[in-house]
DNA sequence: TAGATTGTTAATCGATTAACAATC
DNA sequence: TAGATTGTTAATCGATTAACAATC
C-alpha cells in the first residue's frame, strides 16, 4: 500500500485534538467554521490548522470554511477510528482497573475483548464491564481470538518478560503503561508504540512549577 | 529572579528520560559514561546529549565524559526534585485511586497531602496511603496548609468547576486528567499545567497501528 | 459580482545534527 | 604527551507561520 507522503508525527498528535473540537462545537449546534475562528477557540494559528487538515486532502470550501460533520467523519477515517483492533489488558492493578473503566474503546477504534492478571486475587473479578482472566491462557487467547494489540499495565519489573512474550504472540501494537522500552529493544521490527509516561510527566510539571515560583 | 537564558520544552521533556537512564546506569554499577555511549543506549544523537546537558551548564570533563552520580544529582536539581510541593488529589475514582497508589511523589518533588471526593462512598476510605477527604472542606484545608499543586482526576463534566475553584484558592500548578483546558482558559495567568490526555494517546495509536498493517 | 476563506507556496523560525577547537 | 571527549559554533533539517492566488 503505497503512502502518497508520510504525515509529519505532529500533525497526527495534534488530530484527536481537533476532534475533541469538532465534536464538542457540533454538541453546540454549530454547523460550520472558518479556519480563523477555530484558531481562536483552539489557540493555534489558522494557518496551521489549514496546513495540518490538508496533509490529508482539501476538506474546505474557500469563501465557506469547513463544514463540521464532514470534519468529523474525515478525521474518524484518518484515524480509522471505524475499524475496531482486538485487544487484550494485560496487568489489572490499580492502573489497568482505571484505564478499563474510564477509557471508551470502542470510540477509538479498539475492541477490548478480556483483561489478564496472574494474581488469584483479581482473576474472575469483573474490572470495566471487562472479565479478568488467569495469564496462564493469555497466550492460546490471544492465538484463539488473533489478538492485535496490547494495553501493557503490569509493574516495570515484570515488563520485559510480558512484552516479550507479547511479541513472539505476533502483537505490534502497544499501550505502554510500563517504562519498558519497546521500540528501543527491537528497532528492527514494525511496531506501533503509543508510551504512557506518568513519571516523567509529573516530573516535567515539577520543573514548569519551578519556573513560576517567585 | 532572572532566567539565564529560557530552555526549550523539547529539552525539559527529555530530561526525566535522561534521569532514568542515569539512575539504572548507576545501578549496573556504571560510574562515567560518554555523550557517544549514552546516546546509542538511549537511541538518540550524542550531539543532543551534549546540546541537552550544556543549557544548564557543563557537567561533562573533556577526555573522560559524564560522571554519572555528579549527572544525576545536577538532572534532579534543574528539576528540583529535592523541594516537594504540596499537593491535593481531586478526584478518587478510578484513576484517582491508581494515580494516588501507582505514582511515587516524594521522589518526583511533590508532597501529596490528602485526596478529596464528594461521594460517601469513598470519603473516609485511603487509597495509595492517604485519606479521603470530604470535598465540601477542600477549600479550607488548601488555606489552612498552604497547598501549591492540583492532581485532577474528576469526571470531564465536572472538571471546569473544579479547576475554577483551584485557581480561586490561588493554585497554579496543575496535573490535569481531565479535557478542560486550563492554560486555553487563562492565557493572562501564569500557570504550570501537565496535561494527561489518554484519550488522544489512544487514538495517536490508533494511527499508528493502521501505518504497520498491509 | 464581491466578499470570504481555502489550498498552497514561500519565508521564517526553531530544533537537531555535524564539525571542530578547547581541554582534560 | 597523545587520545578521548566535551563544549560550542555552524550547517542542516523540519515545523510553523505568513502571504496570496485560486475559487466558492
Amino acid at each position: 500500500m503505497a503512502k502518497i507522503q508520510m504525515v509529519a508525527l505532529p500533525v497526527i498528535r495534534r488530530l484527536p485534538r481537533y476532534y475533541r473540537f469538532v465534536c464538542s462545537l457540533m454538541a453546540e449546534g454549530i454547523e460550520r467554521i472558518s479556519s480563523k475562528e477555530l484558531s481562536e477557540r483552539m489557540g493555534l494559528t489558522a494557518s496551521q490548522i489549514r496546513q495540518d487538515l490538508n496533509c490529508f486532502g482539501g476538506f474546505g470550501q474557500q469563501g465557506y470554511g469547513y463544514n463540521l460533520s464532514v470534519l468529523k467523519e474525515e478525521i474518524a477515517k484518518i484515524l480509522n477510528l471505524d475499524n475496531k483492533i482486538k485487544t487484550v489488558l494485560v496487568g489489572a492493578g490499580n492502573i489497568g482497573k482505571a484505564v478499563c473503566s474510564r477509557i471508551d474503546f470502542e470510540s477509538r477504534g479498539f475492541e477490548l475483548l478480556k483483561a489478564f492478571d496472574k494474581s488469584p486475587d483479581v482473576v474472575g473479578k469483573v474490572i470495566g464491564g471487562k472479565e479478568v482472566l488467569d495469564s496462564e491462557i493469555l497466550n492460546q487467547f490471544c492465538k484463539e481470538n488473533d489478538v492485535k494489540a496490547a494495553i501493557v499495565c503490569v509493574p516495570d519489573k515484570n515488563a520485559e518478560e510480558v512484552i516479550e512474550n507479547l511479541l513472539s504472540l505476533g502483537i505490534k501494537v502497544f499501550w505502554n503503561y510500563t517504562q519498558y522500552d519497546i521500540a528501543l529493544a527491537h528497532p528492527d521490527k514494525n511496531l506501533a508504540v503509543e508510551n504512557v509516561h506518568l513519571n516523567d510527566s509529573l516530573m516535567t510539571l515539577r520543573y514548569l512549577a519551578k519556573e513560576i515560583e517567585e
